[in-house]
DNA sequence: AATTTATTTTAGACTTATCTAAAATAATTA
DNA sequence: TAATTATTTTAGATAAGTCTAAAATAAATT
């Protein structure tokens, strides 16, 4: 399997070039990746470099990067890795939603494929982290996400809430305000022109939520 | 607290001074660093200079080195980690009692104080992990450890397995055949001069062992 | 006590991952 | 399209952690 073993470092360049390419589908700037994990664009062009040697992304000088398909495979089973913990740490040790993501982050790299594996048996092969994200399975294979966010429903439409984009510890208790969690079932009451502001009920209780908060929520119609 | 931010390296050689020092007590030579860590001793000495630098241990030059107060301190949570990380693979993700020890080293260095005393209360605060040994508290306190093995045991006597020195896979399955795990009664049958074996019953079964065996699993008299 | 052996340290080099400053290339705009 | 601006790469430097070879010191042996 993939047995190239990488180093922490190299495993979070390559989840991020993963991330930047929307599924190995965009090529990636080294800005873009600079930005993202806060390292100069000097840097960058080094680990790309590195990472082209290893054929794990295809690189062309000043023409940004394309993740390759064991790239692909290796950057899922860092985000399974990820996004089992996440699962761990909220559900069993109950950490809130907002808390997991950066302890996720170094459990993460901890390299054990059987301590992976044994972990998603523990959690009873989740298909979905706390934040709504899929969990791809010990093949990388995982189920598509919702593509539509409250603000693409229309007025009398109903919704489960399937995945919350922002991971901020603000927006975090903005939802545990508005009862809002994974799985709340919500129902467009109305969308004000003037701002694109929706007025939505959940549980029964009607609220107005901006536009920005309404894209931040992806749904499943119903 | 403990706010000094350590490398894994780092860690890794203060927790190795924590055991050859035998807590805190004796002066640890270079060589003997070198030895455990598989590091050749020159650049043992370059990393002995840097915790003196530190204080976490204290060192004159050829004459080995001692562990800090603060050492010992930050020793002791590494090792809290570790052994609970132990716990939860053995009792919660099902590995056997030889596998533990290699994740368990990548685990500890997680840093998150929160992750650490959520997962000891997930586990309920244990006292030993699989091995035996003791699970210092988040204030570095802990049981202290059997000194006595089989060996010390006399005709008649009785004692309760209460760890395991040995942590090779061989060692384990010879355990397993023998019935031998952490709380299993032992009664001392015969001891035999001739090579220090020792005959000892478990379960009514009796069979005999030999010196170096009964000298690797620790026990508490009753 | 003198010599030999073992241990520890110094000196200098290498790798990984980073940086800054400058050069090369590409993209945008006037 | 020429000039300006932005992006990317190169060149050279630095810190952490390692190495080998040689020097310094300590311990053991004759």
């Amino acid at each position: 399997m993939s047995n190239i073993k990488l180093s922490q470092t190299e495993e979070n360049y390559l989840k991020s070039i993963f991330h930047l390419s929307e599924f190995g589908s965009k090529k990636v700037s080294t800005n873009s990746i600079s930005k993202i994990l806060n390292i100069e664009p000097a840097s960058v062009t080094d680990m790309i470099k590195k990472l082209s040697i290893k054929k794990l992304i295809y690189h062309e000088k000043y023409k940004g990067a394309t993740i390759s398909k064991v790239g692909i495979k290796i950057a899922l089973q860092i985000i399974r890795r990820h996004r089992l913990w996440e699962v761990f740490l909220h559900d069993k040790l109950k950490f809130k939603w907002d808390q997991i993501h950066e302890i996720a982050e170094e459990l993460e790299h901890v390299s054990s494929d059987k301590l992976i594996d044994s972990l998603d048996k523990f959690l009873k092969y989740p298909k979905i982290d706390p934040h709504g994200d899929p969990i791809p399975n010990k093949l990388g294979e995982f189920n598509f996400i919702d593509k539509i966010s409250i603000s693409d429903l229309n007025i009398d439409e109903i919704g489960i809430v399937s995945r919350i984009i922002n991971e901020d510890e603000e927006f975090f208790n903005l939802l545990n305000k508005l009862n809002i969690e994974i799985g709340t079932e919500i129902k467009i009451i109305d969308k004000i022109d003037y701002d694109g502001s929706v007025e939505i009920k959940i549980n029964n209780k009607s609220v107005i939520i901006s536009k920005n908060i309404a894209e931040n929520i992806k749904i499943t119609k119903i």
